[in-house]
DNA sequence: TTGTAGGCGTTATCAG
DNA sequence: CTGATAACGCCTACAA
């Protein structure tokens, strides 16, 4: 077992000094030619490369990006850590990643973990528990510790940097309309309880485009699910005892697990019932049938925001300029299939 | 805008030696209470936090571990990524994740990113590409260096090192099996076209239990498909060409694509055709019918892996002890769900 | 052309 | 009780 080769082992090796080691492997040419080769040649006979963590040290730069996202089934933050990554990666960064389990506290916990030098800047979707206490301390230190971050989807006014978000309202305003005009009275909303910035402004874009139309708000037409471990007792009540004959869902899981239990009562989609559903993943396309959703191009999003992260990094070693922060809106998509077919009953 | 404070910063504001200071901060009994106290107030005043660096680079030890999984796509992947996580987290580890995509070359580069300093420890499963060239180098090159290193589910005999992986094999035969019992004659199999190693297992599980049922092996009840970029064409001609009652497909969303190729052909599932498949995801939960599918119990892979890897971690610290290495075998279970409900035609 | 010295932030050892 | 020093691995300005 060799472990790894330093500096120092290969100077001594080959009885010259660390520094001659160090400039020859950097192709100084302060360095002769003989040296140079000779030095060469041994480092990569012994696979020498650099030690990063004492590159960081040196440098105060880790080329780590810190991730925390609250969730990992839910698709949508999936594919947004795929477009960090992605992008990170042609950059030359890695991206350090933690689950905040929709927890305040561990949110809290891994910020402080990974801002202790571990990493260069922070993309993050702030967890339900937090956006609900609206408890903003700790992003407020880190961005006063001058440590770049980057919000996405999970956003608060209250923080003040840069941002990555999706059109919710206009894009819900966009599917209520669609289903309106397909000739749809009785639209129902599925949402979350918790107060999530993003089923908020979901939920406006529906109130307005059924204002819009002379539609009346019927609160009975409104179903709202915990976010997580949600028991179908509730849904299937609503069902029950509920007339509508199309339904908005704030994401897909909730699109289609309610539309199982339209099935299950005999219920034919599009036709009595039609579906629309936030996040376009998988489920969105293998359900049955193919679930009409809106796309929010997590993984846009996820290289936007690490671009926008690593631009900020880079920039800072610079010249620290005015603070200016930016928020990108990523244009959400319908995407249509099966589940609204055109169809005017 | 203030950067975060160093042991240094302290000492001079508080005129004392950074050494004082570092003793007062861990309680030292060398230093007085008096001391000890002033220091620890200015400390806690000014958020002192030890960089995470800084000390690696005196202890060489990270905490941090590396993962590199192929896909963040497959849900399985996902789980056990989050069983890695939940379990470094209570151990005060950090996970920083890379994604290979399938790829040969950007798991050696990921690798050699990670290898140098970053982390103390690897857990991985295989590339796709990295199975078909059965080029193993990158990882004898680590194990060589003396970093522990874990695999999970796609494995390679060649490489000696710590693995977790479910039993494929018997799960398959299981599932096959089950098939038979219900009555089912001909039974599809729908697998990978490249050699995973998990794939090959699969598939011999349910060749023996053809031939312990006396049913032949017929090769076009087979399906390979690619791995990932599939167009549904191939599929759709075997569906239409070929005559079967059960299908068992090697992950679940092969099996949920399958199910909607055959319910398009009026095919009524389970009555005409069973269905099972690997994976037991959200997909498998929410498909319709819902899929009777086998559990490969990600988020335990994933802890038992982060186990095993951490152990060997801080085992290494200690005594260098002749090395052994562990397989662990994850039971997989069955999880009925409608498309196979018991139905002897 | 090569080497020395200092420093990044921390801890541990040893001296005062 | 407190402080100076060396070390982790690397880089770089400044001697020699």
């Amino acid at each position: 077992m060799k472990k790894k080769i330093t500096l120092k082992q290969i100077a001594r090796e080959l009885e010259v000094s660390i520094s001659t080691v160090s400039k020859a492997l950097k192709n100084s040419k302060e360095i002769s030619k003989d040296t140079t080769e000779k030095i060469q040649a041994f480092a990569k006979l012994y696979h020498y490369k650099p030690n990063n963590i004492a590159l960081s040290l040196k440098n105060k730069r880790t080329r780590n990006i810190g991730v925390i996202i609250p969730d990992i089934v839910h698709h949508f933050f999936t594919t947004v850590f795929r477009g960090i990554e992605q992008y990170a990666d042609t950059k030359g960064y890695n991206v350090i990643a933690c689950v905040s389990d929709e927890s305040f506290e561990k949110e809290v916990i891994n910020m402080e973990m990974l801002a202790n030098g571990s990493i260069d800047g922070f993309i993050l979707a702030l967890s339900a528990e937090t956006q609900q206490k609206k408890d903003f301390h700790h992003l407020m230190e880190i961005i006063d510790q001058g440590m770049p971050l980057v919000l996405f989807d999970r956003v608060a006014d209250e923080v003040v940097c840069d941002k990555v978000v999706i059109n919710d309202f206009e894009a819900s305003y966009m599917a209520t309309k669609k289903l309106i005009e397909n000739g749809r009275k009785r639209i129902a909303l599925i949402t979350t309880e918790s107060y999530l910035n993003v089923s908020e402004k979901r939920a406006q874009g529906y109130y307005k485009a059924l204002k819009d139309h002379d539609l009346e708000l019927d609160e009975n037409l409104i179903l709202r699910l915990p976010y997580q471990f949600e028991d179908e007792k509730k849904s299937e009540a609503f069902f029950a005892s509920t007339i509508m004959d199309a339904v908005l869902c704030v994401n897909e899981i909730f699109a289609v697990r309610a539309m199982r239990i339209a099935q299950g009562n005999g219920k034919k989609i599009p036709e009595d019932i039609a579906f629309i559903g936030f996040t376009d993943g998988i489920l969105s396309k293998l359900a049955n049938p193919a679930l009409t959703s809106i796309a929010q191009h997590g993984e846009q999003m996820g290289k936007v925001a690490a671009k926008m992260l690593i631009e900020k990094i880079e920039r800072d070693d610079e010249i620290q300029q005015v603070e200016s922060f930016k928020t990108a809106v990523i244009e959400a998509t319908l995407i249509e299939r099966e589940s609204t077919i055109n169809q005017i009953k």
